[in-house]
DNA sequence: CAAGCACCCTGTATGC
DNA sequence: TGCATACAGGGTGCTT
């Protein structure tokens, strides 16, 4: 599900619903997620006051008055939400957190278990944690910066994805800010103009404020906090458009897979690169994970 | 260094 | 109706 704008989405929903409260104990499912939840964390939250919750690239930071931080990633279907206690427990639930006196709880659903949660003692073993897995948040980026980035052979599509690089943008927006630029994202890094560079960089920005004043974007699972849906899907210029009009030009939205993802553009308005990694993607042309025996 | 693939999972859509 | 296959917003690790 959630790149950058549904994260910020959950973590604005949450931020009244959560600060200034306590965690009164923790319910485990039997399913881990990406890691196995450690039984010692459940005695290291009860009694835990909830002093911020923040988001630094695609990751959730749940701050507590201890000192310590939960770190949640909602992976591909992750939802984060608060419930009254007595609300019916969704399938796929795997962690509620009761809060103050037990009346409401933070729960952690995810079809997938592609999201992960951990607890981190100290603010410095976080920083640490994800220092070595995030670039800048993509927001008031230094213009040179973002032309360092590109001195690269790599596909703009490929950079854009590579949280090091820039942390928070995902499939979805990768696409719409290339469409928005103009520019193809099959193209090589480096053979952007500083024009270019400054056009992507900008567009990279619009494309995710007004996603966020969208509340994000609902392909399937996607809810925000207070388990409302986003509306972004709406406005979407390319992304799950295929063969269907360019908004600006009137031609056809093409697919094609670029660092293993759909990648989706106009060949009018973001001209593909001369050479190699242009053609549309043919039926049955592989991809990753298919054509995989099934354990 | 970069690209490609496999893998972690489940649900849904589609084609036969 | 049933079955098989392909695909999905992400991150990680291995091989080419």
């Amino acid at each position: 599900m959630p790149e950058l704008p549904e994260v910020e989405t959950v973590v604005r929903d949450l931020r009244p619903l959560l600060v200034g409260r306590t965690i009164r104990h923790v319910t485990v499912g039997s399913r881990k997620l990406r890691h196995a939840w450690d039984s010692a964390w459940d005695a290291a939250l009860s009694g835990a006051k909830v002093r911020a919750i923040r988001r630094r690239g695609k990751w959730i930071l749940v701050d507590l008055a201890n000192g310590s931080t939960l770190l949640l990633h909602l992976g591909m279907t992750g939802q984060l939400t608060v419930h009254a206690a007595k609300d019916e427990v969704a399938d796929h639930t795997h962690l509620r957190f009761a809060l103050d006196r037990g009346k409401d709880e933070l729960r952690f659903r995810d079809i997938r278990r592609f999201g992960s949660a951990t607890l981190f003692a100290t603010q410095a073993e976080l920083d640490a944690f994800l220092n070595a897995r995030l670039g800048p948040e993509p927001f008031g980026l230094d213009p040179a910066y973002f032309r360092d980035l590109l001195k690269t052979t790599r596909s703009l599509k490929a950079l854009l994805l590579d949280q090091t690089a820039l942390a928070g943008v995902g499939n979805i927006y990768a696409d719409e800010a290339c469409f928005l630029a103009g520019v193809h994202p099959g193209r090589a890094a480096n053979t952007m103009t500083h024009g270019e560079s400054e056009t992507l960089r900008a567009a990279i920005e619009t494309v995710l404020t007004n996603a966020i004043e969208g509340r994000g974007s609902t392909i399937r699972n996607y809810v925000g906090g207070s388990g409302l849906k986003g509306s972004y899907q709406n406005r979407f210029n390319v992304y799950g458009r295929t063969g269907q009009p360019c908004p600006t030009c009137g031609g056809v939205i093409q697919v094609t897979t670029l660092a293993g993802r759909s990648s989706h553009f106009c060949a009018t308005c973001q001209p593909p690169p001369r050479r190699s990694k242009n053609s549309t993607r043919v039926a049955g042309r592989p991809t990753a994970d298919r054509g995989r025996k099934k354990g």
